[in-house]
DNA sequence: CTAAAACCTAGAGTTATATCTAGGTCAAGC
DNA sequence: GCTTGACCTAGATATAACTCTAGGTTTTAG
């Protein structure tokens, strides 16, 4: 059994069009074609798209996508330079993770603020403290004026 | 103390391009001008421009960056849109880490394969496999032969 | 056998975000 | 007061990653 460019848009979220691109851009030279041309996707490829989808869900560009998908297609004489790329992958979602986790902070202090019963003053203070900064340098604000 | 756009494209990680740019899209409408026409950062605006980072780097568009800030520019009568705004937001980024952790697993899960002493055994049967699933479904491989 | 639906390619168009260029104006140091 | 470097705008160009169109072929269902 095999499965149509269609079955597999359904499978994977990946729009036809998408697909198509991606094959394009030779990161599926493991999709073979029946004799008339069209795609046959096996269980395997449908894994490997999994993968593609993994590697560019946390950020990875698709042209080193394309590089480790090359890689995987030469076999297991290509295990040394996989590691590398995904050792080093591992750790740009390692960083992103942090990095959303800091960020995530910033925002629940914001919320913090707006969530509490004084939120309206502390808002106005705080227009009133950068008006000030403002005239301080002859600058106009652009801020709504406190009343 | 004002600063200069050059001052905080090094505060902020921001090009000068990317700042200009911004204002043009309308994410700073709180920064001032000096009579002839230059931008005069303040202290206050530096700070608008991290908070604009934060969003930017938890993947909010610009677009919507652009309406948070004009909440603020309208004081505290938009406290609670911007709550909404920022609590749609605030999903959107544990949603995010939880990918990414997924993600994570899934990576580590191939480098386990890559760093085990029968590395290459285990990726030679895997290959073995996918071929014998394509010829199966009379479909070339495009995986090197394994020896 | 035929019509409709699904597939194909090549290449054009779109979107978001950023970067650069040209042609000026402004400000700081000599 | 001049030069040099930093600033300004408007608009062109770039880039990644799709998304769509046109024109054609293949498959499937009746």
């Amino acid at each position: 059994m095999t499965y149509t460019i269609k079955d597999v848009s359904e499978m994977t979220g990946l729009s036809i069009y998408t697909l198509r691109f991606y094959d394009k851009e030779g990161l599926l030279p493991f999709v073979s074609r029946t004799k008339s041309g069209i795609r046959a996707f096996t269980e395997s490829d449908i894994s490997q798209i999994k993968t593609i989808c993994c590697l560019k869900n946390t950020g990875m560009q698709l042209k080193d996508i394309r590089l480790y998908i090359e890689y995987t297609m030469e076999g297991s004489g290509t295990i040394i330079p996989r590691k590398q790329l995904l050792t080093d992958h591992r750790q740009v979602i390692v960083d992103q993770i942090n990095q959303l986790t800091e960020n995530l902070k910033l925002v629940d202090a914001k919320l913090d603020v707006y969530n509490s019963p004084y939120a309206k003053d502390i808002i106005n203070e705080q227009i009133r403290n950068v008006n000030e900064e403002k005239k301080e340098n002859c600058l106009l604000s652009a801020y709504r004026e406190v009343k």
